[in-house]
DNA sequence: CTGATATATTTACATCTGTCGATGTCAGTC
DNA sequence: GACTGACATCGACAGATGTAAATATATCAG
């Protein structure tokens, strides 16, 4: 019932990287901000093993990565927002807890991007 | 955050990421430091077209940088020098000249770690 | 409603980063 | 040696980023 799942907006997630690679011509800059967009999402420690916690489980909620990570509350917020954003994390709010979970497809296409 | 200075030497440049999969296991945190810090070196669109630029002829001189990338050349000088000190370009010096190539095992390796 | 709990947002701050002008360095040319 | 051309380094500056305290919002228990 109450299953709100969070709605970035479609466009900036989804937009730019569905078929360009590095190796292959030379990216066009629109192309290239976009391809730096997430993967400046993904150059930080934190939000990396963030990524790699939730990804051993599948599923995670935002609780139980305070502690494994270290890091304060606002802190943790801030990390998976910045990861939804760039359409790698998926999260749903169901009750008081917030879950997460990857989007492969998307790290796929971040792969893809760089030439494979 | 404090950070141990590090001394950029080939060996910490190329160790790391020799097989670590962010989807396979949590990474530990030296692992994610290491990763993060050669997808900080892709995470700008100048080194990203900048690599793209390399890798469609094979080798290239920075002189020829320049222009494509509309920076001046302090610029291309610094985001080669970045993306060499990820590993992720190979440069030689051929008289006045500097040429640049891509190691490829490297990008490969980068992909991998994405879980590849 | 009241209180407790999980998360998001605001605010502030120290650090990092991309950029370019000025300058330094090195190799080849005259 | 003096000069030119290609690249590296330095210095400075604006803008971005990671962090956490304080605060706001939302959900559930009683």
């Amino acid at each position: 019932m109450h299953k709100t799942t969070t709605t970035m907006d479609p466009v900036t997630v989804d937009g730019g990287l569905c078929c360009a690679s590095l190796v292959d011509a030379p990216l066009a800059e629109d192309e290239a901000i976009e391809l730096a967009r997430v993967l400046a999402a993904l150059a930080d420690p934190v939000r990396l093993r963030l990524l790699s916690l939730v990804a051993s489980r599948t599923e995670i909620c935002s609780c139980d990565l305070e502690g494994p990570l270290a890091r304060s509350q606002p802190t943790i917020s801030h990390h998976t927002k910045v990861l939804a954003e760039a359409g790698l994390l998926i999260g749903e709010k169901r009750g008081r807890w917030m879950w997460w979970r990857v989007d492969s497809d998307r790290l796929a296409v971040v792969r893809a991007a760089l030439g494979g």
